[in-house]
DNA sequence: GAGATTTAATATCGATCGTTATGAAAAAAA
DNA sequence: TTTTTTTCATAACGATCGATATTAAATCTC
């Protein structure tokens, strides 16, 4: 009942969320939009609502396609191994493409005007249930002696997250792959260790 | 000769400090800007250019008044103490005003339209000219034997300035003081130690 | 095939963006 | 005081923003 749609809507949204990685929320206007999915405007508007909903789409899809190596970190059987796979990760991802480098979560709206208030309480929010998560894990370990019982695990990280922030605004800025491993090899390089660990 | 300016530059310029700090380059205004300096738009033109000039005068005072633990930092004795002094002051820098958290240099434009490219660009020249100077003051500390014989001081100094990057986006996510005092902590304990040091 | 329903494309909406004429107000120079 | 020069404030500029009304095309049901 009704005509089809002529285009692939998975497409368009991963044209999408590359504009939105490039440019932020504010950065990425319709033209570039309609340019970059080669839908016309009223089209990505009846398939996915306003630009809020549309960043919010990607931003799911960034999460599930991109920053899928996140909670799979958090599997790994030491805290130093899963600081590790955050950071290296980040890093990999981070200068993967060189049309979009740094991470959609971090640039896409650390400052703004007043009516993006929504949306960066949005990623604040996403980060801020990753950190929990690895929060939580490292919680895990200190239980499990892998970490020392004196480890402040909120604060590391915390560590461990502002590093991989910390890359991703270097990656936006150009750094190199091999100077961002280096920066997280620093960060691992005096992990904590307990008296009862290896 | 003249009408006299009924304005103080000076504290005009502050004032639109504040606004960029607040909301970066794109999400500021001149609406923003006038309700904030008092200042009527043709008088802001007249006094600083475009927009652009503007935000270049403010990323001017913003490291002279604000950024100025930097330079001071480089001088302390051991290379650690440099390191320390410019992450603490960076935290607190980044979580004095609450109206304004976060680094004004990091968020300022990380990602947005094209036409904030030089903006972004001038940023990143800023972040890699400090950048470069603590990478030649870790160099200093190497050849004083304060650091290490093997020591990659460039990944080192990149590795401070990350966890800086990754405190301004955590500053402005809300992050207390307390919790980036302790990543700064954190950062710290990676410290390389030379055999000949303390 | 006829009518109903959904999508596509053009064109445009009001609002806001950065920027600037324009003319009144104020102070120095004449 | 008159003239000149600079600033101030109102208003408006063209461009672009996110968001739609509208109409033509396509595909369903009957």
């Amino acid at each position: 009942m009704g005509r089809h749609r002529e285009f692939d809507v998975d497409e368009a949204l991963d044209a999408a969320l590359c504009v939105f990685w490039r440019k932020g929320y504010e950065g990425a206007s319709y033209t570039d939009l309609t340019k970059a999915t080669g839908v016309e405007r009223p089209a990505l508007y009846s398939a996915f609502g306003n630009k809020e909903a549309l960043f919010h789409r990607a931003m799911e899809r960034y999460y599930e396609h991109y920053l899928h190596f996140f909670p799979a970190a958090l599997e790994q059987p030491t805290s130093r191994e899963v600081a590790a796979h955050i950071l290296y990760n980040a890093v990999e991802l981070n200068t993967r493409y060189p049309d979009q480098r740094g991470c959609l979560g971090i640039h896409g709206v650390l400052a703004g005007s007043d009516a993006a208030e929504p949306v960066r309480r949005a990623l604040v929010d996403a980060r801020a249930k990753g950190e929990k998560s690895l929060h939580e894990r490292f919680e895990q370990a200190k239980k499990e002696g892998d970490l020392p019982e004196a480890t402040n695990c909120a604060a590391l990280a915390a560590f461990i997250m502002a590093v991989t922030h910390g890359i991703a605004v270097q990656a936006k800025a150009g750094f190199s792959r091999e100077m961002l491993d280096a920066v997280a090899d620093q960060a691992l390089s005096t992990w904590p260790s307990s008296p009862k660990g290896p």
